[in-house]
DNA sequence: AACCCGGGGTA
DNA sequence: TACCCAGGGTT
């Protein structure tokens, strides 16, 4: 077990200049910080998690006028509900919000559970350090936070290598953001540690020269701030292939398919997907067996964060299908529906509509033809 | 075009 | 316990 260094500061001096630079510096007038509730703290903390400030506070103003409480959450349908967060992205933490409420109201009787650290963080969609914030910011009792900012700018600090990911790193963080963390104004100094990591000890362009702790901390001493916190370790994407079927009817609309409500593009209108042609001639052969396919369009790729994806359309046309499920529609390229779609099946309907999809005479093997 | 983000899920 | 996942915004 290798000896850790020890913090640079003494809680109560590290505190005291933290404080200072918060009274002159930090942010005082969010909508949250006024009627301090655990519920709008809640809402708040689940909102920033995703997104910046700026573009939180007027979902956060609707979300309040339509959801003025935790009861009136609770007792909302869940489309209500993320109709309000339409925009916000990440739909998974919205549904948590929802979930979470009704546990609120359910199991403790509608008051959230501030008096305890690990029924806070047994609520959907709330962990160790939200569960933290809300409990400093609604109550003022002792709670420690440990968010994208604060870890920014205690590993700076401290020059803490590795990335924050690795567990032995995430527990040093830990250990540093509990040293520090006073017993008395925990709901400024909560907020203080947010805005210090937001707007001082930024990710791009820390402002050394402004900074309370220029004169100790070490990765300013070394000239490496930008050296900290360690990015995750990149690997190579693996690649993934997809046959998209683009069925075709006279009108020249398009077959499309509501994805399952969660995983990769959840919810939204997408194309048929296959994993080979044998798949996708066995779908055809079940449910349109008049499609008469064309030979396919050339690949192209789209890149998330964690995967690439090779996709080849497969154009197929039929004169009519009249048996269409629940989750298909069809979809007019020059009339597009007012539907969330993922973003390269956007990109294939946008191309399709100055065209028109010829069959040959016969079926055709599925032929694949790779662009360089 | 990388990089980032807190919590949930899984092997 | 040590990964992986989502997907829009920032840089």
């Amino acid at each position: 077990m290798t000896q850790m260094p020890p913090p640079v500061l003494a809680p109560d001096v590290f505190q005291r200049r933290l404080l200072g630079w918060f009274d002159a510096h930090g942010r005082h007038d969010l909508p949250w910080q006024h009627e301090r509730t655990p519920y709008r703290v809640w809402v708040s903390e689940i909102m920033l998690q995703q997104t910046q400030v700026a573009t939180v506070i007027p979902y956060f103003e609707r979300f309040m006028a339509r959801f003025p409480n935790v009861l009136a959450l609770a007792g909302a349908s869940q489309d209500e509900v993320l109709h309000l967060w339409t925009g916000l992205g990440y739909y998974a933490r919205g549904r948590n919000l929802h979930k979470a409420a009704r546990v609120v109201v359910d199991e403790h009787g509608g008051e959230f559970p501030v008096h305890n650290l690990d029924d806070m963080a047994a609520l959907p969609g709330i962990g160790r350090s939200t569960a933290g914030a809300i409990i400093a910011q609604s109550t003022g009792q002792r709670a420690t936070i440990l968010d994208g900012n604060v870890k920014r700018s205690l590993s700076r600090l401290h020059a803490v290598e590795g990335w924050p990911g690795r567990p032995a790193v995430e527990r040093r963080l830990w250990a540093l953001a509990e040293h520090f963390t006073p017993r008395e104004r925990l709901v400024d100094y909560t907020q203080a540690m947010m805005d210090f990591g937001a707007t001082l000890c930024r990710r791009g362009r820390p402002d050394c020269a402004r900074c309370p702790f220029n004169d100790v901390c070490l990765a300013h001493e070394r000239g490496e701030e930008r050296r900290f916190p360690e990015s995750k370790p990149s690997k190579a994407l693996p690649t993934r292939t997809t046959l998209m079927l683009l069925l075709c009817d006279d009108d020249g609309r398009v077959l499309l398919e509501q994805r399952p409500p969660s995983g990769l593009w959840g919810g939204l209108w997408g194309l048929p997907q296959f994993d080979d042609g044998e798949s996708l001639r066995a779908w055809l052969d079940a449910r349109a067996p008049g499609a008469k396919l064309a030979p396919s369009w050339a690949s192209f790729t789209h890149v998330f964060s964690h995967f690439r994806l090779d996709i080849t359309p497969q154009p197929a046309r039929i004169a009519r299908l009249d048996a269409v499920g629940e989750a298909q529609r069809w979809y007019d390229p020059e009339q597009p529906d007012s539907i969330g779609l993922a973003a390269p099946v956007k990109a294939l309907l946008s191309s399709l509509a100055p065209f028109t999809l010829t069959a040959p005479a016969g079926p055709e093997p599925l032929h694949q033809e790779y662009s360089s």
